[in-house]
DNA sequence: TATTGTTATACTCTATAACTATA
DNA sequence: TATAGTTATAGAGTATAACAATA
């Protein structure tokens, strides 16, 4: 009957229903969000966080340098990169340096629109991240949360080698 | 050149830096975590959440309450809880109180797949979040997280009367 | 008329595997 | 042989609109 009591350890309900809160929360405000970037800019957070992270790259980066933290798969990314290219947001072009690479990097067209859409973007996160929030609240959350995100960046993708699971 | 220094105000370096550590640690928690249920119990993040909820709703739940807080579309409830029928998890039936709704309940095999799947996520959720958390920090993430969400909850869904919207 | 839910359908996104080319 | 990237393709998920039935 799912009674807390009847379960193993490692359940400490305090953890649970801060997990559960922030999961909650998140994904209600990744929602607002994507909304909000597919309305002003027709783009989608995943476009978005690959033209922030080029706007950043003077010389632009690698597939692979682009990838790595957006998690998805390389044919994933070559899809996305396609659609960005083709809405003249980012050009692609071989490497000087690695033949086998390919350089993305972005156009004036794909910074005149980070920069047209992050202020309302930043807005939605405002008003429903930030709102309820305390200046010393802030300080805490950004500390305890960058120390998680280091932490997960460190962590072995939780199977450098599992080829293809065995089927049975 | 996007420079912070060129942007309008509401753009708080540490509210963006705070914004972006949150979203990017959680799109690794969200990653690892479906990965885990997916090989564990066959089953996405949503559909567990769906099976949590219900597992807590003794009565079952009408297919509107069970959306509620799930945030999407009412076809991609029905999608979701079709998956469910079909693999056992869960049982729709006629409302006695309201001929128009649909009644959700879970089985006993939902919940023994809960309870099989359960200790297995919050390790993953404890090996990444809580990990590189001090008690102090956590019980700080949980009041905040807690707020946060509940202030979510609480917003208009930011347009309850858009009726499509006009196309030009 | 408004609300509950389903269906049909189109579309977006993601992942796997096979493949090419360079290191 | 290993790595970078693309392509083909299949599958999961989501959203919109039209619809039926009940309140």
């Amino acid at each position: 009957m799912t009674n807390p009591d009847t379960r193993g350890p490692g359940l400490d309900p305090q953890q649970l229903g801060t997990y559960f809160a922030l999961m909650e929360a998140v994904s209600l405000l990744q929602h607002r969000v994507e909304q909000h970037l597919r309305a002003e800019g027709d783009l989608s957070y995943v476009q978005f966080q690959l033209l922030t992270r080029l706007a950043e790259a003077p010389g632009g980066l690698t597939m692979t340098e682009l990838a790595d933290g957006v998690v998805y798969s390389r044919s994933g990314l070559t899809y996305q990169a396609g659609l960005l290219e083709k809405a003249g947001l980012v050009t692609r072009g071989p490497s000087p340096d690695d033949e086998r690479a390919t350089l993305v990097a972005i156009t004036a067209d794909g910074r005149a629109l980070v920069d047209r859409v992050l202020p309302g973007h930043v807005d939605v996160a405002r008003g429903l991240l930030f709102d309820p929030l305390s200046g010393d609240d802030l300080r805490r959350l950004g500390d305890i949360m960058t120390r998680v995100r280091d932490h997960m960046r460190a962590q072995p993708p939780r199977s450098a080698a599992p080829r293809t699971r065995r089927e049975r």
